[in-house]
RNA sequence: UGGGGCGUCGCCAAGCGGAAAGGCAUCGGUUUUUGGAGCCGACACUCGGAGGUUCGAAUCCUCCCGCCCCAGCCA
């Protein structure tokens, strides 16, 4: 797309070497015995009630990877049987995440939805069979009669209708004649099963709800278990995968394959992602929409996909990511610090370097002739050559870092210091002479620095060698920029366990954002939305759609490791 | 005290009776015009615990311990 930064969102074809897991494991078995004449068929079932999150991520790479990994196919069917939730505004941000992660399910979108006159007709044939009957018990009655984990429940009074009296109910709830909450439709099963799952579970409810697809066409609506199931059934999914909690819902969707003798999908529990300093439930994730304690769904600090593009993430690292945490059954939780590995292993191929001043702190160059100006060459990626050289103006006034300088520097310090040498990147090789204070307050206001004409280029002809190389920025050519520092969310490894008398709210990191004004390079001042830098010596980053024409808004999408700040945090310890 | 799962290095995770892969993190060294990147090396005598079977067990058996999920007309 562009050869100054890296928005190379292709189709997923990742050559990646992958590795076993269980579920690799049982998809080769069933193509080895021929199950199903060797087909796999999968899919991805989100509820459009939210954004996607990083644990979507894992579960779309899983499907959707493994499909393609042994041949087979895909399908995104959003599963909207609860129009109360539901949204259209959700289905068209899941369908641009998943493509932006680099899937196509191309002319495979389905919706539960698409099944709901189908649904009707199993629940028909279930109360014909005499294995579904219409309850008129109320929602606290069901759950008194449903019993608890080490009671057994008790039948419905309503139980035992006949399949005249159910089919003639079951139409009228259809026909809109009750009530929410006056009626229900069940499965008779077995209300003393161990698998609270299986007494009686409701199919069929009221919901006078207009839906985002089918509008007001029904007042009936499937419960997820009744839709769920059958929907994989009629899609031929081959493999159902889903997370652990719904192994006790094996059973009841077995049950109903069973009953209604159609096509069985196997279905597969993996463990669900969770990433420490960062909470992954829909609910949580929407209390902080709702209670704008973030900017958005895409807000930099949220671990949602929309969040982490426009942070700057690549979906190239994300798929990677997936790919390393692996597949398992165990609960677990994974630290956030490999996602970013996955980001700047990728970056660092693929990101222009440019150089950009945080934290100005201004040089004179005494020697340097006022209002020279040179062009310096400087290379665009030391790690990708075809990126080629881009000319950085220097004059004799410049920007460099606040922190690279120390009057009383510590040991192993080897920035800028009075009296010491270092280089700065690209150009020449400076000395610090004299250092400049504000008369009150005692701050270091400017240097005033020597250099040797001799060095451009960042080497002398004597070969003597300084130990620091400093990035810096020609102040009367600076671009202006706005450059948005983020950190953790929250400030608790598990924000999501809560102590006594606290939410997960308070352990919100105040300092996750901190906006603060730049200068860059002017090589920069046209870049565009979505365009990714390394800023050299800080880390790499991103610009944000708020930029405007003079204006650039600047997101640090992660930091470049420091082992300099791990050096001085020990020394302080 | 019901049912379903899970317990291998700080964090993930292979392993499926022949004797502990790999990644991240960490720690050394090397290299470097990013204290970045790269390269080299170190990093579980041990697999939640205790018994048992076996020539041999993380892998099989028994018991115990710990953690997660289920009592929505949510998904």
């Amino acid at each position: 797309m562009t050869d100054r930064a890296t928005p190379n969102e292709n189709e997923n074809d990742d050559k990646r070497p992958v590795g076993k897991n269980f579920i690799r494991v049982i998809i080769e078995k069933d193509i080895a015995e021929n199950k199903n004449n060797g087909r796999v068929h999968t899919r991805f079932p989100p509820e459009p009630n939210g954004y996607l999150h990083i644990g979507h991520a894992k579960s779309i790479c899983l499907n959707f990877g493994l499909a393609k990994e042994y041949g087979g196919l895909y399908n995104l069917r959003f599963d909207d049987t609860n129009p109360s939730k539901e949204e259209e505004e959700y289905v068209e941000s899941i369908k641009e995440d998943i493509r932006w992660l680099g899937f196509d399910w191309e002319d495979r979108l389905f919706y539960a939805s698409d099944y709901y006159e189908q649904l009707y007709e199993y629940a028909i044939q279930l109360i014909k069979m005499g294995k579904a009957y219409v309850c008129d018990l109320n929602a606290d009655q069901i759950r008194e009669y449903r019993g608890t984990l080490k009671e057994p429940g008790k039948d419905s009074p309503y139980r035992n209708r006949s399949v005249e009296e159910n089919l003639d109910l079951f139409e009228r709830m259809h026909a809109g004649e009750f009530d929410e909450g006056t009626h229900v439709l069940r499965a008779k099963i077995d209300m003393s099963s161990p698998n609270l799952n299986m007494r009686d579970p409701v199919m069929y409810r009221i919901l006078k709800a207009t839906h985002h697809r089918t509008g007001d066409k029904w007042c009936i609506y499937p419960m997820y278990d009744f839709a769920h199931g059958q929907s994989d059934s009629i899609e031929k999914v081959t493999h159902s995968i889903c997370t652990l909690e719904f192994e006790d819902h094996r059973p009841l969707y077995e049950w109903f394959i069973e009953q209604l003798g159609i096509f069985r999908p196997q279905q597969i529990e993996f463990a669900r992602l969770n990433l420490n300093y960062t909470v992954m439930s829909k609910r949580k994730l929407l209390t902080l929409v709702q209670r704008k304690l973030v900017s958005g769904w895409d807000d930099p600090r949220m671990p949602t996909i929309s969040g982490f593009r426009r942070r700057g993430y690549t979906p190239e690292s994300i798929r990677d990511f997936a790919e390393r945490i692996g597949v398992s059954k165990a609960d677990s939780t994974v630290d956030i610090g490999l996602l970013e590995h996955c980001l700047r292993e990728d970056l660092n191929k693929r990101a222009m370097r440019v150089m950009g001043v945080l934290d100005p702190l201004k040089v004179v160059i005494e020697n340097y002739p006022e209002g020279k100006v040179e062009d310096i060459e400087a290379v665009n990626n030391p790690e990708d050559e075809s990126m080629g050289n881009r000319m950085v103006p220097f004059s004799r006034e410049i920007y460099i870092e606040r922190d690279d300088f120390r009057e009383d520097p510590p040991k192993k310090y080897f920035r800028l210091s009075p009296g010491t040498e270092v280089r700065l990147k690209h150009a020449y090789y400076i000395r610090c002479e004299k250092v400049i204070k504000d008369e009150k307050t005692g701050e270091i206001i400017e240097l005033r620095c020597s250099y040797d004409p001799e060095s451009r280029g960042g080497f002398t002809p004597d070969a003597r060698k300084v130990k620091g190389t400093l990035h810096w920025v020609s102040i009367p050519h600076a671009v202006k920029a706005e450059v948005r520092l983020y950190d953790h969310l929250f400030i608790k490894e598990d924000p999501g366990q809560e102590e006594e008398g606290k939410t997960f709210i308070d352990y919100l990191n105040p300092h996750s954002l901190e906006v603060t004004e730049g200068f860059i390079e002017p090589n920069l001042a046209s870049a565009k939305v979505g365009e990714r830098f390394q800023f050299m010596r800080h880390g790499y980053f991103s610009v944000d759609p708020d930029s405007k024409p003079d204006a650039l808004v600047f997101n640090r999408t992660v930091s470049l490791r420091d082992s300099w700040a791990k050096i001085e945090q020990k020394a302080d310890a």
